[in-house]
RNA sequence: GGGAUCGUAGCUCAGUUGGUUAGAGCGCCUGACUGUGGCUCAGGAGGUCGUGGGUUCGAGUCCCAUCGGUCCCCCCA
């Protein structure tokens, strides 16, 4: 028996039993990206769409079909269907390169895809990035590497449970050779092919490559190594050999080939075994050499990596990693009787002046089922409010794990509570 | 866009070859304990069995359609 209003398909609510784990992954990410001297940007979740009709890629299925377009008189928008393109608009359109170095940019975001939802794949996903712009050096793509699996580690994943998988997909000068011997042999054996890698071929043919159906096939296709010029293969070299050097262990794969029109070079994702369904990606990114020119800048090499935190939590609940308890009050006010409710909520407001969080019941309720209330959302201390505290001025404090009960005056209250919760 | 699978109380689920007023656990409320939680016990509230048709003397159970969830293909974080 649905309700009559659902959240839209693929989209949900983070209820309050794990919103906390939200924020704690995405403070993680925050302390992680400022260890790494990055600075956060935030940009609109709309873009006029064509920025990444021109970024992403016209042919792409994100840009094709995914998109949420959002027409509003002549402007033509879409929900942000990634993270990437908005930063470097940002950075171009602010001039970010004019403080002289490399710009290390961290965000977290929402994104918006059409797709049938699954494990690990929602209308609305939210993902952690990290990008520098503005450097060609693999060092930026060996401390990228290296920051990300960090990230990873300090969540308490461990390095088994992942896998980072690189490649290289050339630049605009040697990757045409490498696409037209792609392309050559898929055509040798267009009739072993897929259907979808059939009309794939002609349009993108290094995307056969990451067919699952046609790995069989392709398993002796071409790698891209002699095709490399000898830029792209200085900096995949150098690359793989800082990674070496800091222990970031990760395994060549030929067939990763990322979708997105813009990338060049470096093309990365880390996986996992468990947690994950097919949607088993965690992360993924690459090197965007282009991409800054082609959105109106100047030409500026990039790299960048977006993380995906629904999958990352996923992971982090199948491998049973701990991870932080919600946050609970630490006092709970009862009031006994009517004229003790107003004092109730008086008193409350004095703990909460002092820094103490503390609830109190605020719907009538029978004592008991505040004593139950307090109990079960796990207060430390029941304060009581009855008539024989009232003529006192007085409260009695209920330490709910030992029993204890104390007399304390109203005005002590606070002092008193705090010195108990900070020594337990 | 295609496919598989599921749909009974707020939640997790039982419901026998179709057979009277549809059940349990958890949670919620009340009481035992007239101002005191956690344990126990006794009560109670809460369900158009996703929806609409059909078969039948009779449908939660069978058939069809439809909606929704989940998972998979495609594609991607």
């Amino acid at each position: 028996m649905g309700p009559k209003y659902r959240a839209p398909e693929g989209m949900n609510d983070v209820l309050p039993e794990s919103s906390h784990l939200w924020q704690y992954i995405e403070a993680r990410w925050r302390e992680h990206c400022h260890r790494y001297g990055y600075r956060e940007i935030r940009t609109p979740v709309l873009e006029y769409a064509e920025l990444f009709e021109r970024s992403v890629g016209e042919t792409t299925d994100i840009v094709s079909k995914e998109m949420y377009i959002l027409q509003r008189g002549e402007e033509r928008y879409a929900l942000k269907p990634e993270g990437t393109a908005p930063v470097v608009r940002a950075y171009i359109e602010h001039s970010l390169h004019s403080a002289g170095s490399a710009q290390k940019l961290y965000y977290i975001t929402p994104f918006f895809r059409g797709e049938r939802p699954q494990k690990g794949r929602y209308r609305q996903a939210h993902q952690m990035g990290a990008e520098i712009i503005g450097t060609a050096q693999p060092s930026a793509d060996a401390e990228l590497l290296a920051m990300v699996m960090h990230f990873f580690q300090s969540l308490g994943i461990l390095p088994e449970a992942l896998e980072l998988r690189l490649n290289t997909i050339g630049c605009p000068t040697c990757r045409p050779a490498y696409r037209e011997a792609v392309l050559q042999f898929g055509r040798a054996r267009s009739a072993q092919l897929c259907k979808s890698c059939q009309t794939r071929l002609e349009r993108n043919p290094l995307r056969i490559l990451d067919c699952k159906e046609c790995v069989a096939i392709t398993t002796d296709a071409p790698p891209i190594d002699p095709y490399l010029c000898d830029e792209c293969r200085t900096h995949f070299d150098t690359l793989q050999q800082l990674l070496k050097m800091l222990d970031v262990p990760y395994k060549r794969d030929y067939r990763l080939v990322r979708g997105l029109d813009y990338y060049t070079r470096t093309t990365f994702e880390v996986i996992a075994e468990q947690g994950l369904g097919a949607q088993n990606a965690l992360c993924g990114g690459g090197r965007y050499d282009g991409l800054v020119e082609a959105l109106g800048g100047a030409p500026t090499p990039a790299v960048g990596v977006g993380i995906g935190v629904e999958r990352t939590l996923l992971v982090l609940q199948a491998l049973e990693v701990p991870m932080p308890e919600p946050p609970r009050v630490g006092v709970y006010v009862v009031a006994f009787g009517e004229a003790a409710r107003p004092v109730a909520l008086q008193v409350a407001q004095q703990l909460r002046y002092a820094g103490i969080a503390t609830d109190l019941d605020l719907e009538g309720r029978s004592p008991k089922a505040q004593m139950r209330l307090a109990n079960r959302i796990g207060a430390r201390f029941a304060v009581l409010l009855g008539e024989t505290e009232l003529a006192q001025n007085a409260a009695t404090v209920k330490d709910l794990q030992t029993h204890e009960q104390t007399l304390v005056s109203q005005a002590e209250l606070a002092v008193w509570i705090r010195n108990r919760l900070q020594t337990s």
